[in-house]
RNA sequence: GCUCCAUUCGUCCAGAGGCCCAGGACGUAGCCCUCUCAAGGCUAAGACACGGGUUCGAAUCCCGUAUGGAGCACCA
């Protein structure tokens, strides 16, 4: 399927509410939106739709700000970068939005209501208990011009509601779900201007896009039933639209609907995924990882691809092949492309990535040593805040031995293992260049002098100088520690396992 | 309940009437490699929701059914 040549400028936008970080299903959009914009080398705007004072959060914003730098996501106009259309935050164009409210108003295309939140409620209540569709009644649609000043003389402060027509289809086009059709009926006198002034969505949203030139709209699907409202709205101003594109949402891994931070969804061990981004940048993923996966579900790269560079999939997103269905979010692919960007990354890049995760786990961090240890971890965690499991040991102040049954490998006792390690020790101790490959043919010889395999040999005295079972390789580790601690750390366990068998 | 949308392996994506007894990837299983854990290599199992049309021919077009999803606020 070819999608139509833009026919001007191209302008998208991506317009969150600032109610807490940034949800991973908003990203996607943003990214939709931004990589849009960037191939057909048009501009992405960030706008802001804090039209809800009930759900003022001061810090939200700047959250939201982090995640989109975090990601890459720059825009073109917006907060912070201005642009010659804005202001760009909707509590500051309250003026815009009443001013046309009361145009509707004055071309009859809109008309005030007065019902209370209440009166409305218990208008629904009523109708869901006689099982009617819930709805408002219209019952101000066609008010005289003295019951408008009699309402008002109470100090009722109307709502602005949009006149939908009573009869008669809306035709919508969407450039991912095809045409959509919606009989007048079932539609709703929607409120464009609430009482305190602010405007809905509705409003707010069609008022910018046309004085902000955007050409494309893409958005989550869930506004696909409130398409016919807006088409209605764009019509009512006289106003060319632009191109609608709903996105599919994003389910929970087990495909049972979308995923939401209230109620979280866990992955088949039963581990809560994260819904939003922070956690996601805390937990040690790559911003092109996360990138990549999301631009690969919902939409997909072509030619059996599936690990690519952003750059590369902008050249390709021209705004075909938009998947319409909802799809369940593939978490395993995230941890595996995160896992193949962390090997795809420089060692060097890696290792000032690694810093922060281990950082956050208290330990001091030698630069040094953490340019030794990155390729060791490279190919052997998939999220960076794996590292401080598998090699925090390398940068903790005090090394902390094994336990000795951890020591003692398979077929083996707590006296063999000491006899071994002392073999061992003996022989390190006259290795002066203490490199991976001399460590390695100096201590192999010693499995057939002690009848053991390399599983065994190599096995304990991995344990007993990092001080786990599972950790980077035996030689290379003791190439970074050096010398002096090697020995040291061997010698100690011998004399935990000395003390067991002299216990035991 | 009403409206709208969707429906290819467990999951994410290929597939725009013959190239498809359906391809890739993740995950799963097995084997190889191997000092642990990974990574890597090889192999395997695994899907066109169902029923009617249209057509010489349908995963692809149309209509129903079923299932799933989204929405039905002075929230976005």
């Amino acid at each position: 399927m070819s999608f139509p040549t833009p026919t001007r400028p191209v302008r998208t936008r991506f317009a969150p509410s600032p109610t807490g970080s940034l949800h991973i299903g908003g990203l996607r959009t943003a990214l939709f939106n931004w990589m849009f914009a960037r191939h057909y080398g048009g501009k992405f705007l960030l706008r802001i739709e804090d039209t809800d004072q009930t759900r003022f959060d001061p810090n939200a914003l700047q959250t939201l700000i982090e995640a989109m730098r975090w990601a890459g996501l720059t825009w073109d106009e917006g907060p912070e970068v201005g642009g010659e259309y804005g202001p760009y935050v909707q509590s500051e164009r309250l003026a815009l939005y009443q001013e046309w409210a009361n145009w509707l108003v004055a071309q009859d295309k809109a008309y005030p209501a007065y019902e209370t939140p209440d009166e409305l409620k218990r208008m629904r209540d009523e109708q869901t208990a006689r099982k009617l569709p819930p709805g408002y009644n219209r019952q101000h649609r066609t008010l005289s011009a003295e019951e408008r000043a009699r309402f008002e003389s109470e100090g009722r402060k109307p709502v602005i509601r949009l006149k939908v027509p009573l009869e008669g289809k809306t035709h919508c086009e969407d450039e991912v779900q095809g045409k959509v059709s919606f009989d007048n009926v079932d539609l709703q006198d929607t409120v464009l201007l609430k009482a305190d002034g602010f405007p809905t969505y509705h409003l707010a949203h069609v008022v910018d896009d046309y004085f902000m030139k955007i050409s494309h709209v893409m958005r989550a699907v869930e506004w696909l039933p409130s398409l016919p409202i807006h088409w209605l709205l764009w019509e009512a101003f006289g106003w060319d639209k632009p191109i609608y594109m709903h996105l599919p949402v994003m389910l929970n891994p087990n495909g049972q609907g979308k995923m939401s931070k209230r109620k979280p969804p866990v992955d088949s061990k039963g581990n809560i995924i994260p819904v939003m981004m922070h956690d996601y940048m805390k937990n040690g993923f790559l911003p092109e990882a996360v990138v990549n996966f999301l631009a690969n579900t919902g939409w997909s790269f072509g030619d059996d691809i599936e690990i690519f560079d952003i750059a590369d999939a902008v050249k390709r997103f021209d705004g075909s092949r938009i998947i319409a269905a909802s799809a369940a979010f593939p978490v395993d692919k995230l941890h595996w492309l995160n896992g193949e960007h962390v090997r795809r990354l420089a060692p060097d890049d890696l290792a000032g990535r690694l810093r922060a995760p281990l950082e956050a786990a208290g330990l001091h961090v030698d630069e040094t040593v953490l340019r030794q240890v990155a390729p060791l971890v490279q190919t052997r965690i998939k999220t960076l805040n794996e590292v401080v499991g598998m090699a925090g040991f390398f940068f903790k102040a005090e090394f902390s031995p094994a336990p000795v049954e951890a020591i003692i490998q398979k077929k083996m006792d707590a006296a063999g293992t000491a006899a071994a390690l002392r073999r061992s020790h003996e022989v390190l101790s006259g290795v002066d260049d203490f490199t991976t490959q001399v460590l390695h043919d100096a201590i192999q010889p010693l499995t057939t002098e002690l009848g053991l395999n390399n599983s065994q040999l190599f096995g304990l005295l991995r344990v007993a100088v990092t001080g786990q079972t599972i950790s980077t390789p035996t030689f290379e580790t003791m190439e970074v520690i050096g010398k002096a601690e090697t020995l040291q750390r061997i010698e100690l366990a011998i004399s935990l396992l000395d003390a067991a068998g002299v216990n035991g």
